[in-house]
DNA sequence: AATCTTTGCAACCGCATTGAA
DNA sequence: ATTCAATGCGGTTGCAAAGAT
């Protein structure tokens, strides 16, 4: 294999490395749309997108999914991960299986940058003043990062927005799907049931909460961050 | 003002697992 | 039983932005 400037020969021909374009996006959601999530590699030949299956897949799985939770982790998510850290150690996709919206990616970039540098959890373990001192930038970065990202966001909103909006029915399976094969299985038949998994798809643009530090529901033993959708949908 | 360092995240890589042929 | 492609997972790297010197 030969790689060069940003593109990586193989022998299925040429395949895109690097950032994504919100171009690359917007062909890699129309394939969702039309043949739902998986078979990954088909994307190129089905909508032309010159990325490998692998690139295409962590692409939806950790930024266009539409179900994914936006913004900072909460002081509770925190917690749940140094528990569930301490239970399972890297297990990134099992913790993430207990905190619907985040992703094992973005679980573990978290632990890397707060506590696997101490050597164990609680990174504001030094003095009082370092702690607040540090907590103060650390909100001020991910404040910043908020604002790009949904910078970013809105432009994918858009175009979700415009896919997605005379489609619901079509892309309601795999999103139930989707929230079936998490942790919870019961999550996906009871937003269903209560309509809001269908309100969700509708208000799409509308469904990237700044996460709520109240009312984590526990279900069937697991957690569920209802508060913040439910905001957004009431 | 310029340079160096730190930080957080997106994306890639290699290996393991799974499932179909 | 074997092979092979697709997928999943965890570790690692590269880069942009902000802070520190």
């Amino acid at each position: 294999m030969a790689q060069n400037m940003g593109w990586e020969v193989s022998g299925e021909g040429y395949w895109k490395k690097g950032p994504w374009t919100a171009e690359e996006d917007r062909l890699l959601m129309e394939y969702v749309k039309l043949h739902g999530e998986g078979r990954w590699n088909n994307v190129a030949t089905l909508v032309g997108l010159k990325r490998n299956g692998k690139s295409c897949r962590l692409r939806w799985v950790n930024y266009l999914r539409p179900d994914l939770k936006r913004g900072q982790i909460t002081p509770h998510e925190e917690s749940i991960i140094l528990e569930l850290h301490a239970r399972w150690g890297n297990r990134w996709s099992t913790i993430a299986r207990s905190l619907p919206g985040r992703t094992d990616n973005e679980i573990k970039n978290y632990w890397r940058t707060h506590f696997k540098k101490k050597g164990k959890p609680s990174s504001e373990s030094t003095t009082p003043e370092k702690s607040s001192a540090h907590m103060v930038r650390r909100q001020q970065f991910q404040q910043q990062q908020q604002q790009r990202h949904q910078q970013d966001q809105m432009d994918v909103n858009a175009i979700m927005s415009f896919m997605f909006k005379d489609s619901d029915d079509d892309y309601l399976p795999i999103l139930t799907q989707s929230m079936q094969e998490m942790s919870y299985p019961s999550c996906g038949g009871v937003l269903e049931e209560q309509g809001l998994l269908h309100s969700m798809i509708s208000g799409y643009g509308s469904i990237l909460p700044e996460a709520s530090n109240e009312d984590i529901t526990i279900w069937d033993g697991g957690l569920w961050n209802l508060d913040d959708r439910y905001h957004q949908l009431s």
